[in-house]
DNA sequence: CTATATAGACAACCACGTTGTCGATCATAG
DNA sequence: CTATGATCGACAACGTGGTTGTCTATATAG
């Protein structure tokens, strides 16, 4: 029988199989009218979604302090990806709606995330990468995404 | 037939799987006396190996700035896991090699990622983590690591 | 010997995260 | 109706990681 691979391959892969896919997903969406955008962003975009939010609810969802996802909001912004508009029921809350332009990435990159899905079944067979996701659905926790990634790896702890 | 899984979810689940994994060899690292080490810090560790290397050298081999490295490198100087020499042959160079306590770090990495890819192994059959280490492997670039993680996810393109 | 390339140090800067503080607003208890 | 406490958003100060640009010292090629 050979031997396993060695402990420290498995995070490798992991990793290099989201920066692959991240960096597709962004050179294609770059090609198709949004060079500006982010890794992060996207996830931000995802997390506000058609409904909107706000800086603290999504600073809770994200896993962020609402002073940090205020900051991510106001570049957003700046990018005409997001407005900011007031609750008529709540006059502290502002609430941020994805623009037109921000609909669209959302729309593009699910888009492009399908093809590059297609992709992967193309090497794999479809039933490869279905009984990937599945494990790794298994050995993963259900919840969402944090967005702390930079500080994750990098900083304070 | 049922449907394919949206195709965001590939993305995040190979994200989550490696967050997973190195969320748990560092609280395993904290337990066994390495409470101050950063997920960055050990692809830097790894990347000096046994052998020492320099700061422009490990910028090249990681993917950033050799400004950027020898932040780092500052970082993990005054953390105690290595030590600058000079270089005999070459003045310039300053030779950086892992201490005792670099080198304990990364056999202790080792010996936990190894653990716990026995435990996805229990988890998933042995069978299937080879199956899903392979197909990892065929969609996935050979080289190594980039270090850049911080201001690719978020920042400066 | 001179021109070029490289190592490392230093400074200025930007992005993203943190905590702490503050005034405005809402919700609730008395 | 009013006092109290919680929450929202804004602002400031700070730490960390990355960038570029500049500088000196040292190698190396012509």
């Amino acid at each position: 029988m050979s031997t396993d691979p060695p402990g420290f391959e498995l995070p490798l892969r992991l990793f290099m199989g989201f920066r692959v896919l991240i960096d597709e997903l962004h050179a294609e969406l770059a090609r198709q009218g949004h060079p500006d955008l982010r890794p992060m962003h996207g996830f931000v975009l995802q997390a506000i979604g058609t409904r909107g939010t706000t800086a603290a609810e999504l600073g809770r969802h994200l896993g962020v302090s609402k002073q940090a996802a205020g900051k991510t909001l106001d570049a957003l912004e700046h990018l005409g990806y997001v407005e900011r508009g007031t609750d008529p029921n709540d006059a502290r809350r502002k609430i941020v709606r994805l623009t037109q332009r921000g609909v669209d990435s959302l729309v593009r990159s699910a888009r492009i995330f399908e093809d590059l899905r297609s992709g992967w079944a193309d090497t794999l067979g479809e039933d490869r990468l279905r009984a990937l996701e599945s494990d790794l659905r298994r050995v993963t926790p259900t919840d969402f995404f944090r967005l702390d990634v930079p500080g994750w790896f990098g900083g304070y702890q």
